[in-house]
DNA sequence: TGTTAAATCACTACAAATGGGGATTGTGGA
DNA sequence: TCCACAATCCCCATTTGTAGTGATTTAACA
């Protein structure tokens, strides 16, 4: 299910980390499994698709986290809603074994089954980079300074987003990323 | 500070919302206080002005709380970075007295600078509805044509929009429409 | 009756986005 | 190895929006 992908963990409680990248290993077949038990902005340039996260850590650090792209999932000890398990997913870390790993695998299948329902054409990591600030009322100068690129590459991101997703306005795009998760109205300027 | 206001705590913890509550009593004045154990929907009726929740709460119900236009607080055992510290707010649960009453006057503080500002002006009829046109995706163009007026005043009304919300991005009027509840998700192109 | 605010229209200069062409790297998969 | 694709960069012409400074008419209202 995780065939060739890369997973990465945060958390301070390392017994909660080992135990869970031990499922991962014995259930999912991820390519490989960090641990961090710190969050540090070094999380950008990591390779993982999937982030684990300790509770404590998403809320301190929520705001920075809006931007990444990856699948984020929560782990926490609360029971939480049907309705609120997607995008940042939630694992209930009180969970027995085989339920963790029944839960995780819906958590991957809905991952999997969205991107390919939604898009014909799936954004790159990057092209959502440009989304969510585009969403969050940056202008195309702006979004090249924040990714330290041109402004040529931004306006290119933009052309093949505009094209895979169909949305031509800014409003469009914004409503897009929102629905999807991608931002929160507290994020837009 | 919180003078006529009413005040909501949705905590399990009875004794810290209860600690809580006497705090806002002690130091804030506020008109009422109310106490919920558990999360349910009856929230969106309440009159609270500000709502206080407990982190677990807070991430088991994000998804519906997003649509929440009222003051939330997270109460959070953890210590976050002084970025992540507006909307929502964060309180840590394990700060002194003192300390918890300062970081409750910077909370309420804050918003109510935003607050101030929001109702500077009101928007007159004709420019809600070029606002509605601008966060349904439609160029100047077009909106001057729907409304049979002239591009001029179109961008008129926009000045006046921007100037009188504060908002000058395409995202955030957006946004504001969507939360204000002048569009919906499935009216913008 | 004089004041005020809303709604309308106009000009200028400039900033930003769009839509159409391209090109070059590097990586990973078939 | 070859191909596809992500990510980067570039040019052009045109459209759209922004910012500042105006004016006129009408309706409300004290």
């Amino acid at each position: 299910m995780l065939t060739g992908k890369n997973v990465l963990i945060v958390s301070p409680n390392q017994l909660q980390a080992i135990g869970l990248k031990s499922i991962l290993y014995e259930y999912f077949s991820p390519k490989e499994v960090d641990i961090q038990s710190e969050f540090d902005n070094s999380l950008n340039k990591h390779l993982a698709e999937y982030i684990f996260l300790s509770s404590d850590i998403y809320l301190a650090h929520q705001k920075k986290l809006q931007a990444i792209t990856r699948k984020l999932v929560i782990l926490t000890e609360f029971e939480q809603d049907e309705e609120s398990f997607e995008n940042p997913a939630m694992l209930n870390t009180t969970l027995s074994q085989t339920e963790l790993v029944d839960k995780l695998e819906t958590i991957f299948k809905k991952n999997a089954g969205k991107s390919e329902d939604d898009q014909n054409e799936k954004l790159s990591l990057r092209e959502i980079e440009v989304l969510v600030l585009v969403a969050r009322g940056f202008i195309n100068k702006q979004i090249a300074d924040k990714l330290s690129i041109s402004l040529h590459t931004v306006m290119s991101h933009r052309k093949n987003i505009t094209r895979k997703l169909g949305i031509k306005t800014v409003s469009g795009l914004t409503m897009y990323a929102l629905l999807n998760g991608l931002i929160q109205p507290k994020d837009v300027r």
